[in-house]
DNA sequence: TGCAAAATAGCACGACCGTTCGTTCTAATT
DNA sequence: AATTAGAACGAACGGTCGTGCTATTTTGCA
């Protein structure tokens, strides 16, 4: 199960890959792929730090010890580079967010997991930067088959999200009136304020301003109805107790 | 009364003066200041689009009608037209949002006319695009001159908004032990989710989402206790509160 | 071990970048 | 009428960019 029904490996539409250009079967040279993947996590630790616009294959080459050409040749065009780099950081998004979340119990845990893992995916100290949100700010009025597999993938991962916020509702762990999207809005900002203050204004302590957040938006989406003055209903289910997993 | 420390006016190399007046009064008026002016209004124009980093003098020489050269001796640097443009920003956010919501009364008055203000600002559908949101993005790794105007701006309007939650909480509008910062980060959240979904998603309807965040938040800090880990109080919010005496 | 294919290097092109320089035009001052 | 300052122009420079070509090396199966 995958966040998203994009392929990992091949690339169809695009194709673009003038590496293997024909049926060359028989011929499984491990060198080209290996070389290729150095290329592309290089590739993704220099656009977490310059953005993807920023990402140019002279400077690359340079980081790899090679050609400009040589490095051109894997992918045929800058832009396919910077889908490569998208795809890459999609699938560690997965296999460090989603995927070990997923695991979790249905509802609330699974939710929270996912957001501690998400803040600790977009605030670590060392690299940082998160592709998805450089990427949204850089290709907003960038059209084109970057924007679109950004989009795609962005979109994807929100789903989940709010596939999972649905779930925690099924669960009776959130009030059943509970709009997924409004709570995944209001989820997905405390993240940019976190990417933003950390990133940016560097300040310190930005990591539990935003499980601060997470914990007031969750503890108001399992109580009385939000914009209703008058509170009411203080009937609260809980049958499992929730946010346990978020608490450390 | 300012958000930042900034001079409005003089700026006495830059200058800068709006005034477009075409009549020949035989005063100061200078070519020069109002050609500048028009450049910085273009360019202002051009970076919501394409962004601070992607401002080229020679399309803005273009859009203008004039050489590169006649457009560069005006700031005698890229850097220093960036730098103009973020002033420009500046000038025109106070003007937008922060001294029209500042004649509100104290307290929330106040500080809903400021977020309403600034969730119009960054989503406006025709040119769109906040240069504080970004510019954040793209300088968060650059240091520099023009990120430090940048992060000073950016500085001075959070600085401000905090200022008008401590008047709210002051007030009795909100609760006592209310962290201003901590609320200013969920607003701000509400912001940058606000400006990627309208403008890298294309999501409609997502100026109310964060509108009922800001309602939801607001809620809450004017209620009980948000992150009390036991939950289990079902006591009225009421007793909890001491401070409901304050509410006027 | 040979040999084709794949991988990489080398080179050059055209476009655009910010910047510098000298010139020209205009308008106010002397 | 002569002088001077400001504004804009046009050409050019050095640099980097992505992207084609054509060799050359490396690789992996026969």
């Amino acid at each position: 199960m995958s966040v998203s029904e994009l392929p990992r490996k091949p690339a169809p539409a695009t194709d673009g890959d003038l590496v293997r250009t024909s049926a060359n079967e028989g011929r499984i040279s491990h060198k080209g792929q290996q070389t290729k993947a150095a290329i592309i996590d290089a590739a993704l630790r220099l656009a977490t730090q310059v953005g993807l616009e920023g990402l140019s294959i002279g400077a690359l080459a340079e980081l790899m010890h090679m050609s400009k050409s040589g490095v051109f040749a894997h992918f045929g065009s800058r832009e396919e580079l910077q889908i490569s780099v998208i795809r890459e950081y999609h699938a560690r998004f997965e296999e460090e967010v989603f995927f070990p979340a997923i695991d979790e119990a249905r509802g609330l845990p699974r939710l929270s997991a996912l957001f501690e893992r998400w803040i600790r995916r977009v605030s670590v100290e060392l690299d940082s930067g998160c592709i998805y949100i450089s990427g949204a700010v850089e290709f907003d009025d960038r059209p084109g088959p970057v924007r679109d597999a950004l989009a795609s993938m962005v979109g994807a991962w929100h789903a989940a999200l709010a596939r999972a916020i649905g779930i925690a509702v099924d669960e009776g762990h959130l009030r059943a009136d509970t709009d997924p999207l409004q709570m995944l809005f209001e989820l997905h900002g405390l993240i940019l304020a976190l990417h933003h203050d950390a990133r940016f204004l560097r300040n310190p302590g930005v990591l539990d301003r935003a499980r601060r957040g997470f914990a007031r938006v969750i503890a108001d989406y399992q109580t009385a109805p939000k914009d209703a003055p008058t509170a009411t209903a203080p009937a609260s289910p809980q049958s499992t107790n929730p946010q346990s997993s978020l608490q450390e």
